[in-house]
DNA sequence: GCAATGATTTACT
DNA sequence: GTAAATCATTGCC
């Protein structure tokens, strides 16, 4: 079942991240399901420099951050890559989710057929950039509602023990100073398809 | 209006 | 391990 409403309008961001993972992002592409079991996340709010919506700054890009929760935040990146984010809390609260790789569940083949040629199967979704590309998502996406049919979240009942889950530095944002340090990316302890 | 730059990936020295 | 690819958005002129 999809994760409802409720789910994404909580204010604890990083709780959201954490019980993001063992959930399945699916996506469909001209009536081609794609999806992928939530395997890596970071947590990303407007009150740390890691953000593109620290200090309540809106501009066009992120405008839909500072929407209610539940919309997904598709932002390019580098020029050549899209990331998705899952915007949390409500209103003007600039909180998001950062997916950053999945374990493909659904429509293998279309994956691989978007992807190309690849030298190993679990660099498929194993990456921000990489899973995007793999479900078919692009920019366009920006602002697409996770309870619609194009792009959403199903719980699979499946229970993630708390010992599974482990906490690290977010990566790549160096630039964000002390707020680097922060723990709030999550990964699912010894899964293959975490990025590096 | 224009230059600087980044929540990355890939291929090559 | 390092560097190049590549472009929308941002922030300054």
């Amino acid at each position: 079942m999809k994760l409802p409403e409720s789910f994404y309008q909580r204010n604890n961001v990083v709780r959201i991240a954490r019980e993001l993972l063992g959930k399945v992002l699916f996506t469909n592409v001209d009536n081609v399901v794609t999806g992928g079991m939530i395997v890596e996340t970071e947590a990303y709010s407007w009150k740390e420099r890691g953000c593109h919506a620290y200090g309540a700054r809106k501009t066009k890009r992120n405008d839909i951050m500072f929407a209610h929760g539940g919309h997904a935040y598709v932002y390019l990146c580098y020029g050549m890559h899209h990331m998705v984010n899952v915007v949390t809390n409500t209103e003007d609260q600039a909180d998001a989710v950062l997916i950053r790789a999945v374990e493909p569940v659904a429509g293998l083949t279309y994956m691989e057929d978007r992807r190309g040629r690849l030298s190993n199967k679990f660099h498929l979704t194993s990456g921000p950039g990489k899973l995007t590309k793999a479900l078919g998502i692009d920019r366009k996406w920006n602002g697409k509602y996770l309870l619609d049919d194009e792009i959403w979240i199903e719980d699979t009942g499946k229970v993630i023990p708390a010992k599974a889950i482990e906490a690290s530095p977010r990566i790549g944002i160096d630039y964000a100073g002390d707020d680097a340090a922060l723990p709030w990316r999550f990964t699912l302890k010894g899964n293959l398809w975490i990025s590096r």
